[in-house]
RNA sequence: GGGCCGUUAGCUCAGUUGGCAGAGCGCUCGCCUUUUAAGCGAGAUGUCGCAGGUUCGAUGCCUGCACGGCCUACCA
């Protein structure tokens, strides 16, 4: 398919062909620039109001334009042809004939390639069938398409060639250039509303010598030069804190993170996240900005409040739905005949009871109470979250890095986002009590069994000895946010060069 | 890891109860100076994913493998 050893197909051979034919008319082939005037979309904003007559009658239309374009049709009637051009969003049409263009340019168009770019320069008007043309005085050649473009109106439908050479899925498949569009406005919308909220943007690393902020099984590498081992960062979290620390009081990042764990329809290896964080808020402030920030998303990414996401309707207006994870998970269980009273919430036999009885998955030992309620919460109650919803008090156990709720004992200020079945958010009043924070790390590890990776970030808890202020904090899971606002199902859609198996033989 | 489905021309796909491998687009050649998936005429597409097996004969049936997709599980 592709390297060294590739042999070129019968499409290739006849294209170097017409690239030698071309080459031989004395035109340079790979020239390195073209002035145009407009971009297609331009000269249809200039002229695409005005009719034949008024075409003809206006100066600029008569004078011309000079356009630049990749062809994507050719229809030819051997003296003369209308090309199609396309290029950004917009496409326009070329008119070619014998008798205007100079002997040389007419053969090079007969020599031209569906896929070839070319630059046209010549006056606009309409044809008989009204459509907006530019008439070609001058074509230049600009660049050869040596291999074909996908095929012409089914598009490009097969899934592995679409990730692996995303390039012609956005050639050939106008909606998924429209996915990407509508992620790269959604994730400017998040920047300029961290922006406008006066945070400052920041970059920590995504090489640390150890990988904190987040439960998962990071990727490992070395540097040679200072003969230690790092890891690719789970979480830019502890990062950002120490940031705080340092008197920056508002900041946020949107990066990537990386998680060496299975891929699914809402994983990839590497994901970007917008991390924030806020001196002198806690959850609930945390709450309150999320919802902001989310709907301005929306409106932006997904051009309203109200977004289809596959069935469903999604509602992205103020305020969002609210629930503990403890009541949701309750009410769950109490519609499958299941009741969970104050004691057996704290008990983890009574809890795995009940995962044996509705046949699920215990989580991997050692699982106290607060881990066995929220693998019954994310079992059965996630992908019920279809509108945006958050869910409150997580189980201290599970929240390493959330303070405690001094009116929930076993809980911490917490929460997390859910909208379309996805967890789309999480943040907490951060822990700042150096010796709490230390505690709580001590338990995870004591939890682990092996894992050097997960040791004690001492450099963190030195961090918080300086003093960290009362601070909220929040990760938004962009890919899956884009998920909700393109109506994809899969995140590898939204991500322009997912991760896949490395193809054989290549 | 498990289940189901798929792999045929450059692309999208059909097909054969086992008997010369097909269509549309694209491509090549010819005609055509206002077309819109232009039209007309002619032509070429190929390791039917790979390896074995059954058979007079396998793209088709059997076994194994590879690759991919969907679902599912795992990933505190």
């Amino acid at each position: 398919m592709s390297g060294p050893d590739r042999k070129p197909g019968r499409d290739e051979k006849t294209r170097r062909r017409k690239l030698d034919e071309i080459r031989a008319l004395g035109v340079p082939v790979w020239p390195n620039r073209y002035p145009a005037t407009h971009t297609l979309d331009e000269v249809r904003a200039a002229f695409g109001e005005l009719d034949a007559l008024s075409l003809e009658e206006t100066p600029e239309a008569d004078r011309g334009v000079r356009v630049a374009g990749r062809v994507v049709a050719i229809r030819s009637f051997g003296k003369a042809a209308f090309l199609r051009l396309a290029e950004r969003q917009g496409t326009l049409q070329i008119h070619v004939r014998r008798d205007i263009l100079p002997h040389r340019e007419f053969r090079l168009t007969r020599l031209l390639d569906l896929g070839d770019w070319i630059g046209v320069a010549g006056p606009v008007f309409r044809t008989r069938t009204d459509e907006l043309t530019v008439r070609a005085d001058q074509v230049t050649f600009l660049s050869k398409a040596l291999l074909p473009l996908p095929e012409k109106w089914h598009g490009l439908t097969d899934r592995d060639t679409r990730y692996r050479q995303r390039y012609l899925d956005l050639l050939g498949n106008p909606e998924t250039r429209e996915v990407f569009l509508r992620r790269a406005r959604m994730v400017s919308a998040l920047r300029r509303f961290m922006d406008a909220e006066g945070f400052l943007e920041v970059e920590t690393p995504m090489l640390q010598p150890l990988a904190t902020g987040a439960a998962a099984r990071p990727f490992q590498t070395r540097h040679r030069a200072l003969g230690v081992d790092l890891f690719l960062r789970v979480a830019p979290e502890l990062y950002l804190k120490r940031l705080v620390v340092g008197g920056f009081p508002r900041v946020y990042e949107i990066n990537r993170n990386f998680r060496n764990e299975g891929l699914s329809t809402r994983h990839n290896p590497e994901f970007t996240m917008l991390e924030f964080y806020r001196a002198f808020s806690d959850c609930a402030g945390m709450m309150e900005l999320t919802e902001r920030l989310i709907v301005a998303a929306a409106e932006r990414g997904a051009g309203g409040a109200t977004v289809r996401f596959g069935e469903d309707e999604l509602r992205f207006e103020r305020p969002f739905d609210r629930v503990t994870l403890t009541d949701a998970t309750v009410a769950a269980l109490a519609g499958r005949g299941i009741a969970l009273d104050g004691d057996a919430l704290r008990s983890a036999g009574d809890l795995a009871d009940i995962h044996r009885r509705l046949d699920l998955v215990l989580p991997a030992p050692p699982a106290g109470p607060g881990k066995l309620l929220l693998s019954l919460f994310e079992a059965l109650c996630e992908r019920e979250l279809i509108q945006p919803t958050f869910v409150t008090g997580y189980p201290v156990e599970v929240s390493p890095l959330s303070k405690a709720d001094p009116e929930n004992p076993g809980f911490t200020e917490r929460f997390e986002l859910f909208a379309g079945g996805l967890e789309i958010a999480n943040g907490f009043s951060e822990l700042n009590d150096p010796d709490e924070q230390a505690a709580r790390f001590g338990e995870q590890m004591a939890r682990r069994q092996g894992g050097d990776e997960h040791a004690m970030d001492w450099d963190y808890i030195e961090a918080l000895r300086h003093g960290l202020p009362p601070t909220g904090g929040v990760g938004v899971g962009v890919d899956r946010l884009a998920m909700l606002l393109t109506d994809s199902p899969a995140i590898r859609d939204v991500i322009l060069f997912p991760h896949l198996r490395p193809r054989e033989g290549r």
